[in-house]
RNA sequence: GGACGAUUAGCUCAGUUGGUUAGAGCGCCACGUUGACAUCGUGGAGGUCGUUGGUUCGAGUCCAAUAUCGUCCA
């Protein structure tokens, strides 16, 4: 039977067709089973706030790698999928585009219908995603897929918050946040930029006031000062001066500070001043960390309320200055603080504020200066310090359990450095801000009321005292009239008489919602089920399957699934704690930290035992890709244009233990597909007010536009993709293993299975199940360390110059030889079926195409004779039947490569010395080749080869002479110690044997000699490098003798060889 | 300011505990399409391993300083 393959491989075509069949096979499910051991992969959760991008593809192609192996291991290998919510990151996408659509904002259309807006986009890209997800090949359980916000997510958030604010773990308190005035909401550092824009820098001054009264300033309590002193207090004359960009703060300055030495100022520490935009009297106080005697005047007005620096000031100076003041209202106005500014937007109020310091003489001057400014990632808008009341997490005994996991080992970090990034952040113990200004989230579940006496707060608690324990009600901290009341997730919200009593009874929700990382915190045991310890989760029933009797097959499953009766949630026991996360550095703190810290507190055990941090993708200047550079290259893009498997291996073959990988990126000419690649000037083009900038194409001289964050191109224009040639790796590889195979099977032709009889099995048989039991020993593992790199780079090697360049060139004659053949054939059947399993993890799709093709020419392929020849020094002729020795060499025949078992081989077919012998062949072949080169001869043209060489060498020359023959089309016509060079030939030397190949008188006897002597050249210096060693005494008496032994070896052998070539140069000349 | 990392061929990167002649892919040069593959084959050129000092018999590899770049945290 013949099956010829195109001539070129197609991946979308097999693409389609295996992602459908693995589903609607459920080769990718996972279930727990008795008996085997679990692998558990949890996807680092994509937002859904937009596509995947090349991180993603990094991060999904790795896991697939791992879960792929890890199942063809014979582990229940899961990898479970799902999306994050992203609380700020989608609302604000949402947001964004009914204001430009719509012109609407949230505040028109109400909480409810904004939070429905953002489910139906929600629904949009997480399908988009998850597809994305299964056009890379991901082999996920897709009836398992998850949603931060789902049913299952959203008991197990509502019980951790429940247990935490049980636990005392949960309080609220005042911070100073990043306020995105126009989404009303505290934003994220990370989720901040700064750009510099043209501000105004004012100087101004205070007036310092002094008391007339009775009684002395500093003895009165602050809190009265104001009420009671007010006309009291008369100017001294003295100003204090000071800058600001800002001076709408003032309104809120609790203080002007000074620097405790700074001698112009060390008398009036402790006197006051007076704010004369609104007459109140403040404290000048010394700190030394917030004032610098060399910036300006030296002394700075304290705003706590609106300035981060200020309110770490005001916590050191707590006792002289009284609480902070805030100003502003969440939308950016002045809010009542501000007195007659009240109401007024806040640049609106600066404005004012700086004509009415003028007209009292207190403005200086006014300069120009560059402000750093920043602004919200979300809105754009211009962020402001606002302090506000938020909820927390205590971190101090649940930050130290995972510092503790990490210390003493049961979560281990690869690469180990960044576990110094986990432990030092959790150190600083700082708490955890958990509550966010939004309606897109898992709302704060805590209800308050206040009360007018306590009386009423204990009837209250009473009252509320839930007969299942399912609520926590307590008093607040601050304020003993008010009732906190926490519901767990037993309660139905939907319940509308217990949320109507509670109503009744003045409880209100809080209006927040969680900080996303609350939920994806949970991830690895939310998804499994938990907090439900008694059933099972439940599964999507017809997500991720292919056709619709898969669907149904797939729903009936699940439902009867759902149905059995449990008493355990299997899933959750044979899971968890999974395997290995797979992340980027970036979101160790964030994400990592916080991971492990709830699986302690709620499973009592980590939620995974490695972290496998990969690398960044970087564009060609060293920058990260995004879509804001004008840089980023889409997956999608690439798989279009390259093929799934091979920008899978390419990028597995970046994936190292560095921190990053450039990638240069580089414009396709949309006319004729030439690559331009990108420059930083690309990047900075912008139409200036004219025509959009375009590129010329090098090839094809036509103009093309290109994507960029500056511009949209001109409709209709020709525009470029950006694209990386990087990835033609992986498409060479694909095409040289698609070939490789084509010949193959087209060489399979009257294949039968059957036993290899060792007096059939050739050097080159041997070598090659050598060399690829090596390649499936390194690869397994380099994929144990996590280093995807050396193992690609190894099975790469081994298929392309090892299998093709040699063992399928080696096994052509035998191909052409009837008797020969069978065996060949056998042997070949062997290696392709071991090949393809043990790249299916790199290249799942190629890999199963072929393997269906290997299917249909050898259905059964097992090797039951192979025996491997003892190794020493009995040469090839005499080939010894050892039986005894015989190795059955397991084959799979499964009917997709994806559930065969990953290739093992035994250890003792690596057979070193055979390995050298055909070390020695190879150099030959290139010798002659390289002489073939060197003096012009063709390539057709055939050659004689005579070798001086020891007798035992040359037997072993002489058994191989027909492969001389094939591939470097040369006769070996002697071989041994007694043979001389002919008349009139060319020669070469290698470590243990001179070749000769007579070629008449056609050579160029001057380049000739010009060759060898720099060859001689090059040789004298290694050996004078090698004396220089072997005199000087403390290298004799320090280094190990085998270091020595080796340095003589080689000494010896090139002294030789430079023997042969000098002879050589002498009879040329 | 603190932490981590990078600096090796024109480009992108390997280089395991220090040890014999520092490697690969792409690109470049020359030659080559007789049945696997031009997304290919054969051969070749190309590197004072960022700089300076130190440890050592021996340093791309260890230590210190320095320069440049990147990331994270404040």
């Amino acid at each position: 039977m013949t099956t010829e393959l195109p001539k070129t491989y197609e991946p979308a075509a097999a693409q389609t067709r295996w992602v459908e069949h693995w589903l609607s096979q459920g080769y990718c499910n996972a279930d727990p089973t008795p008996g085997k051991e679990s692998h558990t992969i949890m996807i680092p959760l994509p937002n859904v706030t937009g596509a995947l991008h090349m991180g993603h593809c990094l991060n999904g192609t790795i896991q697939d790698l791992l879960t792929r192996w890890r199942r063809m291991q014979g582990r229940e290998a899961l990898w479970m999928p799902g999306t994050d919510h992203a609380g700020i990151a989608t609302q604000a996408v949402v947001e964004r585009r009914m204001l430009e659509e719509e012109k609407l904002t949230r505040h028109d259309i109400g909480r409810d219908a904004l939070v429905a807006r953002i489910w139906k986009w929600k629904d949009e890209y997480e399908a988009r995603i998850l597809n994305q997800l299964k056009q890379i090949g991901s082999s996920c359980d897709w009836r398992r897929v998850r949603f931060t916000l789902d049913e299952v997510c959203s008991k197990a958030v509502r019980r951790t918050f429940f247990k935490m604010f049980s636990d005392g773990l949960i309080y609220r308190g005042k911070r100073l946040v990043n306020w995105d005035t126009y989404l009303q909401t505290a934003v994220a550092d990370d989720e901040v930029f700064t750009e510099d824009i043209n501000g105004s820098f004012w100087t101004m001054n205070y007036p310092v006031v002094e008391s007339v009264g009775v009684r002395s300033a500093n003895a009165i309590p602050f809190a009265e000062r104001k009420a009671t002193m007010d006309d009291n207090w008369q100017p001294t004359g003295t100003r204090i001066s000071f800058s600001t960009t800002r001076p709408e703060t003032m309104l809120g300055d609790t203080a002007v500070c000074v620097h405790p030495t700074d001698e112009r100022y060390t008398d009036l520490i402790g006197k006051h001043v007076m704010i004369p935009a609104n007459g109140r009297i403040i404290p000048i106080v010394a700190d030394a960390l917030l004032a610098d005697k060399t910036l300006g005047t030296g002394a700075v007005k304290v705003t706590p309320a609106h300035d981060p620096n200020d309110y770490a000031c005001w916590g050191r100076n707590k006792d002289k200055m009284g609480e902070p003041i805030s100003i502003l209202n969440s939308d950016g106005t002045i809010n009542e603080n501000g007195g007659e500014y009240a109401g007024l937007d806040r640049f609106e109020a600066r404005k004012k504020i700086v004509a009415k310091m003028e007209s009292l003489g207190h403005l200086e001057k006014v300069e120009d200066r560059i402000i750093p400014m920043k602004y919200s990632d979300r809105s754009k808008t211009a962020i402001e310090p606002f302090l506000s009341d938020q909820w927390f997490v205590k971190m101090d005994t649940l930050a130290q359990n995972a510092i503790d996991a990490v210390e003493d080992g049961r979560v281990r970090f690869f690469p180990q450095r960044y576990a110094k990034t986990y432990v030092d952040w959790l150190a600083e113990k700082r708490d955890w801000c958990i509550s966010r200004q939004l309606w897109w989230g898992h709302r704060i579940p805590v209800w308050t009321a206040t009360f007018k006496s306590t009386d009423e707060v204990h009837r209250a608690l009473e009252e509320l005292r839930h007969p299942n324990g399912f609520t926590f009600a307590k008093v607040s901290e601050s304020d003993p009239l008010t009732v906190l009341l926490c519901l767990d997730d037993h309660f139905d919200d939907s319940d509308d008489t217990f949320h109507m009593r509670l109503a009744k009874m003045g409880f209100i929700q809080d209006p927040d919602v969680l900080d996303t990382w609350f939920s994806s915190a949970l991830w690895p045991h939310a998804t499994l089920g938990w907090p439900d310890l008694e059933h099972n989760p439940p599964m999507q029933p017809a997500a991720g399957a292919a056709s619709e009797i898969s669907n149904l097959k797939s729903q009936i499953e699940s439902q009867s699934e759902n149905l059995k009766p449990k008493t355990s949630n299997e899933v959750l026991d044979f899971f968890y704690p999974g395997s290995v996360l797979v992340t980027s550095r970036d979101i160790i703190t964030l994400w990592v930290a916080r991971m492990v810290l709830t699986g302690l507190y709620n499973m009592g055990d980590v939620p995974f035992k490695h972290v496998y941090i990969h690398p960044k993708i970087l564009d060609g200047l060293g920058q990260t890709m995004s879509k804001s550079k004008g840089n980023g290259v889409d997956p999608l893009e690439l798989i279009e244009k390259y093929g799934t498997d091979a920008v899978r291996f390419t990028i597995s073959s970046l994936a190292g233990e560095t921190q990053d990988v450039r990638l240069p990126v580089g414009y396709e000419c949309p006319h004729c597909q030439a690559i331009t690649p990108q420059t930083k000037e690309h990047q900075e083009m912008r139409p200036m007010g004219g025509a959009t900038p375009s590129i010329k194409c090098a090839k094809c001289k036509k103009t093309f536009q290109f994507p960029s964050p500056w511009f949209t191109p001109d409709e209709g224009a020709a525009v470029a993709r950006i694209v990386s040639e990087r990835f033609e790796y992986g498409r060479n590889f694909c095409n040289k293993l698609w070939n490789a195979c084509r010949f193959a099977f087209m060489n399979l032709e009257g294949y039968t299975a059957g036993p290899v009889l060792e007096s059939e099995l050739q050097v080159e048989d041997r070598w090659v199940l050598s060399r690829l039991a090596t390649t499936v020993r390194e690869v397994t593992t380099m994929l144990e360390r996590y280093q995807f790199d050396q193992a690609t780079r190894a099975v790469r090697e081994f298929t392309w110059n090892e299998f093709c360049d040699w063992y399928l060139e080696m096994l052509k004659p035998r191909f052409r030889n009837e008797v020969a053949r069978p065996a060949a054939q056998r042997c070949l059947v062997v290696v392709v079926d071991t090949l393809l399993r043990l790249l299916h993890p790199f290249a799942p799709f190629i890999t199963e195409e072929l393997w269906h093709k290997l299917n249909e020419v050898a259905p059964s392929r097992d090797l039951e004779a192979v025996g491997r020849k003892p190794s020493g020094d009995a040469s090839d002729a005499q080939v010894t039947n050892r039986t005894a020795s015989a190795v059955p060499l397991q084959s799979a025949t499964t009917e997709s490569v994806m559930v065969a078992p990953w290739p093992e081989m035994p250890l003792n077919m690596i057979d070193a010395a055979l390995e050298k012998r055909f070390e020695r062949l190879q150099e030959t072949i290139v010798a002659v080749r390289n002489v073939r080169s060197v003096y012009g001869i063709s390539p057709g043209a055939p050659l004689k080869l005579f070798m001086r060489c020891a007798p035992d060498v040359a037997e072993q020359l002489k058994a191989v002479a027909g492969q001389f023959d094939f591939l470097s089309k040369t006769m070996l016509e002697a071989a041994g110690l007694d043979v001389t060079a002919p008349e009139g030939s060319v020669s070469f030397s290698m470590k243990d044997a001179d070749g000769y190949i007579p070629v008449g008188d056609s050579i160029d006897r001057e380049s000739v000699v010009k060759n060898k002597e720099k060859e001689a050249e090059k040789l004298r210096g290694f050996i004078a490098s090698a004396d220089k060693k072997l005199q000087n005494e403390g290298f004799m008496a320090k280094a190990p003798a085998e270091v020595v032994d080796g340095i003589r070896a080689t000494k010896a052998e090139q002294e030789s060889q430079l023997a042969s070539i000098e002879r050589i140069i002498q009879e040329l000349s």
